[in-house]
DNA sequence: AGTACCACCTGACGGC
DNA sequence: TGCCGTCAGGTGGTAC
């Protein structure tokens, strides 16, 4: 599920649910999680706290804490957060529980445990380590340009590279590259400043539109590819079937007719 | 240095 | 019904 577009949905909904709300306790029920900290310095640090503010970068969400200090999160494939009271409520694979002041809880989800849950001083610093690139909507056109051009490989491979560019996954790689009807394997040296100048403009369409609808597909436009990720789908644009291939490892969906390859 | 592939986890789904 | 292989929206390490 997450990646940039639902990462700014769960910001949007912290901001909604658990800001601002004294944490009265905290329950690390999976230490895998746990990056770089132990779960008694967790919990030494977050219980009686708030969050006062949170921001985003890529696929991270930082929860900044009013003691100065950020409870950054990560979702890997299949994380998530909860606000709720009733114990009826409660998702299926609690890692982290905030329990808050007003008797309701703030959990951090996630089934296959490819989530990470970190504490940071320094957000810049925590980027830093964390080799990140400039966020994907954040960033403006001169910088994108040059960052890609160090891609040797498939543009779709580079994309998702979040030491070249930070937020874009599998799903909205596709996407993007659907909308500006570039074939995902298309060496980034073949292709040209249009077709770059192209992608960086359905980049940013995409995500706003995706961020738009709240990372609800059922509110996504009909024209996006990620409402027909199966093989012989109709594509939004041609009607052609949808094909699916592989990319370093990931399916990857694309029309063949409107997303010709170079090769 | 850059890129490709596997492992890490859990669960859902389709085929037999 | 049950077992098995495959696949899933991420990323780190490792091998080229």
């Amino acid at each position: 599920m997450p990646e940039l577009p639902d990462v700014e949905a769960f910001r949007r909904y912290l901001g909604a649910t658990a800001l601002h709300k004294r944490i009265t306790e905290v329950v690390v029920k999976s230490r895998r999680v746990l990056e770089g900290v132990k779960s008694r310095r967790l919990r030494e640090v977050l219980k009686g706290s708030r969050v006062e503010d949170s921001s985003r970068h890529g696929k991270y969400l930082f929860c900044e804490l009013d003691n100065g200090q950020y409870l950054v999160l990560h979702f890997g494939m299949t994380g998530f957060l909860k606000y709720f009271k009733n114990e009826d409520q409660k998702p299926d694979h609690q890692r982290l529980i905030l329990h808050l002041e007003n008797g309701y809880r703030l959990v951090y989800d996630n089934q296959r445990l490819f989530g990470r849950v970190f504490l940071a001083e320094d957000r810049e610093r925590f980027i830093r380590k964390q080799q990140l690139g400039p966020d994907a909507l954040a960033v403006d056109f001169k910088r994108f340009a040059s960052i890609l051009s160090r891609g040797r490989g498939a543009v779709k491979t580079t994309m998702m590279n979040q030491q070249m560019l930070a937020g874009l996954g599998n799903i909205y790689t596709d996407e993007i590259l659907f909308q500006a009807r570039i074939h995902p394997k298309t060496k980034i040296a073949g292709l040209t400043e249009e077709e770059l100048r192209n992608i960086f403009d359905q980049m940013k369409e995409v995500l706003e539109e995706a961020i738009e609808a709240r990372a609800d597909p059922r509110r996504m436009p009909e024209t996006f590819l990620l409402l027909h990720r199966d093989e012989n789908c109709a594509c939004p644009r041609c009607g052609g079937p949808v094909k699916k291939i592989s990319l370093s490892g990931r399916g990857s969906y694309l029309c063949p007719v409107c997303q010709e390859n170079p090769e």
